[in-house]
DNA sequence: CAAATTCTGATTTACGTACCTCAAGAACTG
DNA sequence: CAGTTCTTGAGGTACGTAAATCAGAATTTG
């Protein structure tokens, strides 16, 4: 049966108390009684029951999440993922603290992140505005010797432990290719909407996906980004204006949120003058949109998996463990409107 | 804090005793007591220590994994997780069997059902082929009253607790999408290439596909289903075969294994003459295949996922506790050379 | 009404680990 | 060599739950 640490003093001929000094890195060990007992452990093939652990320690790790204040339909998924985790908390053992910001503030968002720092918690996971504010605010906290997760949207520089969030140059270079061979060669006019240039997930999704239509699609030509604030009303009429100025759009790739405004100014075009449309974020809107015919796929990341994935990293830092980053890899999921869950 | 059953006896004024028969659900507690702690239990809010209960009980879930002895990337990779499931076995309570049958055998595989029955495991899952004889095996499995899932493929009848599985008849669908699109409208042939029409998700996938197919895209004309009994040599075969009969092969999709094959005899088409290949499984090979262009979209199912939904579907139903449906649904992937992990 | 049965309480032990105290021996220091 | 520090052992308590025993109380049965 699975050895446990009374194995592991008889085997290594020492007390329990030797052992437990070991296991837990407490000083008072000669190196030698060491050596003895991690040979024991790796011999026995010894595994701390941490749920044993958890029950002797009663250790809570309290974690704050900064979120931006943005009301739409990917931040109400993060809300919920958030309050889910919350309701499985106490089996956890975290304890998760939910800090507003306004969205794109770099200003507000180093405030949050300062007055974070001031809880003492076991960790903070934020969604980056990447500013130069911001990024001292995260020096600050590391600083601090809190470890510090970016969610969503990452930050520029090293002032963060990790990064929970998608590959978002692969997410743009996927939607070229998808909206490239869906096109099938038609010639025409892409237009990019983002929500704003001043975060780096968009950014970086941006210029992925106009690299590869330059480079792969050379037929396609690619109209200057628009910014729609992830807001949309202004997503709604700066699509209008876009169809009002241009009569062969063939292509859009929404980058950010705030499709519903996008899906609206759709419906007022004519069907078959319809545009090949990749977006982000599965959603009650994208989905319908989807299953229409409006969009034609939907880059989607799980809210879900970010936040467990932050979660992890946070309490594995928070006890000095390592990270296996190929497990906290944040998948980018592709639906069409045949494979929705 | 979080109550705990001590709190549970005070607050419903029973004594540890009784609540800890009720939580059980050990004889021996009058309705109207019952009652009491039921009410105090959803008024406190109390949620046992799944880790405090685990260290009490002591409790190991030995549990049968029945896997086809099929030398392909897929079923190597379910072994892999497998392997890793083990290895974390003892945080999770687990005893992991591993038994193996010859692949699309009815008789061996209701054979080895009816012997796993014999070590009276906590649970057994296993990838089914569709047949009477694996069918009635399955009903006495369920007549013992032991937790029966299917894995990767499923068994048609109602006997079996949970299918741990992608829905096939989407992903055939998916593939129609992806590969009638890619097509850009272009007219010619698309052969579909599966493994054996009598596991039930190779079926499924090639009607879906089929039907999608014609109903969408009627320029394609679909050739009759090859089967390569997921064997490279097999497929290799067969592929070159198809090659040297039809000159205009405009798209192929590989539903099953053995696409090492399917990759050797693209190599041997003139670049222009490539069809469009849509396959299954991500492998080195298929990897490989994305990145050099010869495979256009490969379609995944995530064997470690497949692996741990099951493993928690049968501690579930051990326990006699419900299944979250929507927390098991295995997710289709898909990749292009753009979004590979 | 006595006897049998059902229900409930009180108490104890165990699971594997963490963490604490106290004591004693070993190995240094000056 | 006395005093100090370091190392180790021994033992206990705690975490939240499971499971068992035994004794009494309440209820039903004949």
């Amino acid at each position: 049966m699975k050895p446990t640490v009374h194995d592991i003093a008889a085997h290594a001929g020492v007390s329990l108390a030797t052992v437990d000094r070991v296991l837990n890195r407490r000083p008072g060990v000669s190196i030698s009684t060491r050596e003895k007992v991690d040979r024991a452990v790796s011999e026995l093939g010894f595994v701390r029951d941490v749920g044993a652990a958890n029950l002797a320690k009663g250790r809570v790790y309290p974690l704050t999440f900064i979120i931006p204040s943005n009301d739409n339909s990917f931040m109400r998924g993060l809300r919920h993922a958030l309050d889910e985790a919350k309701a499985s908390s106490v089996l956890e053992r975290t304890a998760i603290r939910l800090v507003d910001v306004p969205a794109f503030d770099a200003v507000a968002l180093a405030r949050a992140l300062d007055e974070a720092v001031a809880d003492a918690p076991a960790g903070i996971a934020f969604v980056a505005v990447d500013a130069p504010d911001v990024l001292a605010a995260a020096e600050r906290v590391v600083a601090q010797g809190i470890p510090l997760v970016t969610l969503v949207s990452d930050l520029s520089g090293a002032a963060r432990d990790h990064y929970a969030g998608i590959d978002n140059a692969a997410a743009g270079r996927t939607a070229a290719s998808l909206l490239g061979r869906f096109l099938g060669g038609q010639a025409g006019k892409v237009a990019v909407l983002a929500g704003s240039m001043l975060v780096r997930d968009h950014r970086e999704r941006c210029d992925a996906f106009s690299d590869a239509m330059v480079r792969n699609f050379p037929k396609a030509q690619l109209l200057p980004v628009l910014e729609g604030r992830d807001d949309p009303g202004t997503v709604e009429q700066i699509i209008g204006a876009l169809f009002a100025d241009h009569a062969d759009i063939v292509g859009i790739y929404s980058l950010g949120a705030g499709n519903r405004g996008l899906v609206r100014a759709l419906e007022g075009v004519a069907e078959d003058k319809r545009p090949v449309v990749i977006a982000h974020e599965l959603t009650e809107t994208t989905r319908a949109a989807l299953q229409s015919g409006l969009i034609d796929a939907v880059l989607n990341q799980d809210a879900g998996h970010e936040v467990r994935s932050a979660i992890r990293v946070l309490k594995a830092k928070a006890d000095g463990l390592p990270v296996i980053a190929a497990q906290e890899r944040i998948r980018i999921d592709i639906f069409l409107k045949d494979n929705l869950p």
